[in-house]
RNA sequence: UGGGGCGUCGCCAAGUGGUAAGGCACCGGUUUUUGGUACCGGCAUUCGCAGGUUCGAAUCCUGCCGCCCCAG
């Protein structure tokens, strides 16, 4: 390996200084893999399957397992079609990506497999994700795939391969508990990816391994370029990936001729009609830009969307303020702490301070409130909840009770 | 066609002799593994049109065009 495990070991070390923690170590596997080590301390005998995009993040994690001493094969879930995203920088699980994945498995000498999944990506998550916009949800399809594909799936065909572990290359930790497995922000809040895992199961969490959560995403490319890897430098995968060019619309109006059906944008607090719209599918509440109203001494957001009149509700900034929220079909991570919690309804965005009324996890709804208004709660995002740096679980956003 | 008012960027609008504010919208960028938000930047050589006065006019004068209100 071209990787320096001295030089690399300073700089987890830092990046890291509980050892108890996912403390990502090169030279110690299985502190890495959280994995019982053979006695010459790697991993040999053991089986590592790692879930592979095509990117640079799974890309070296499969390195990591490929010099762990374990058996490391790479898994790649062909997702959509190829077409759509030959060439395209920063998609995954397609065309040029499955490529790059084999390509990465073949420099590091490991077993890869490629798996059709088309058709249940999809059902599972591009028709749920047309479904949602037209009945005048925001869904976040990354969650679904997680949730689905990656997590379920996949999850299945690591185990038939009688693998120790499925490994994948999101930026969050796995920190064993009293309870069992915790799931924790990753140590790099600029990367962290918690906010698309609240929906992992106990059960996949048990069985799961996060080998990047302690690391900063430089620190990752370095690992790729020492490692030799061709997509050292690829883009960072954004945007919707199976969305070609970001108009997203564009999709769900191609699945759902319906979602284009015109309708009014009307005040939210005196009912008149400002304008018109081509498709409730191109508006999420808290939208501001698109709706091409002017003449408004102040900018007027989306405070609402009713699909069945396909209207598009608006007003000003003030009545976005959100006092509650009810989250269905939550899910929780180990058990629910007896601290304060917090919340995040968006990705990007710090947790704010809430209360939980009702139970939390087996698919039961219950209702978040904001010890401060929230801004932008839009139904069909996630709501996650936040233990100081463990992620408790989360769930879908319903409906919201104004501030 | 008696009286009054108004016509400044796509919209709202300040400016009444000194050489076009601002807001909204829109566009671009930054941020970002969803959508969106936020932040930064751009955006009228020109003020309904045509003449005139003036060193100088969106601002004054004349005519024309258009719109609104009141009275008929």
């Amino acid at each position: 390996m071209a990787i320096q495990p001295a030089a690399c070991m300073g700089r987890l070390m830092e990046a890291d200084p509980n050892p108890c923690t996912n403390t990502l170590n090169a030279a110690d596997p299985a502190a890495l893999f959280q994995l019982p080590p053979a006695a010459d301390g790697t991993l040999a005998g053991r089986r590592i399957v790692v879930a592979m995009s095509g990117g640079v993040d799974s890309s070296v994690v499969a390195a990591l397992a490929a010099r762990s001493g374990a058996e490391a094969i790479g898994i790649t879930l062909q997702l959509y079609d190829h077409g759509a995203a030959s060439g395209r920088k920063g998609a995954c699980c397609a065309g040029d990506d499955i490529r790059d994945a084999r390509a990465v498995a073949d420099r590091l000498g490991i077993a890869h497999y490629v798996f059709d999944h088309e058709s249940s990506f999809r059902e599972e998550v591009v028709e749920r994700f047309a479904e949602d916009y037209l009945a005048g949800r925001t869904p976040i399809p990354c969650i679904r795939c997680n949730m689905g594909p990656k997590f379920t799936d996949l999850l299945q065909m690591a185990r038939e391969l009688g693998a120790d572990c499925l490994a994948t290359g999101h930026y969050v930790k796995r920190v064993p508990g009293p309870a069992g497995p915790e799931l924790h922000r990753a140590a790099d809040p600029a990367r962290d990816q918690s906010y698309f895992l609240y929906a992992t199961t106990d059960a996949q969490l048990e069985y799961l391994r996060f080998p990047l959560g302690g690391l900063p995403k430089s620190a990752v490319r370095e690992l790729a370029a020492e490692a030799g890897l061709r997509v050292a430098a690829k883009p960072d995968s954004q945007d919707i990936c199976f969305v070609p060019d970001g108009d997203y619309a564009r999709v769900v109006k191609s699945l759902r001729p319906d979602g284009a059906a015109a309708g009014e944008i009307v005040h939210a607090e005196t009912g008149a009609v400002l304008g018109r719209h081509a498709g409730v599918v191109h508006y999420t509440v808290g939208q501001r830009r698109g709706l091409e109203i002017g003449g408004q001494p102040e900018p007027l957001y989306v405070t609402g969307i009713d699909a069945p009149s396909r209207r598009v509700i608006v007003g000003p900034r003030r009545l976005l303020a959100v006092a509650a929220a009810s989250v269905i079909e939550t899910n929780r991570i180990g058990p629910l702490p007896t601290g304060p919690l917090a919340a995040k309804v968006r990705s990007l965005a710090k947790p704010v301070p809430v209360t939980l009324d009702g139970p939390l996890g087996n698919g039961a709804t219950t209702r978040l409130r904001f010890a401060m208004p929230e801004y932008g709660v839009a139904p069909g995002q996630a709501a996650v909840i936040y233990a100081g740096d463990r992620i408790v679980g989360g769930g879908w956003i319903g409906a919201s009770e104004p501030a």
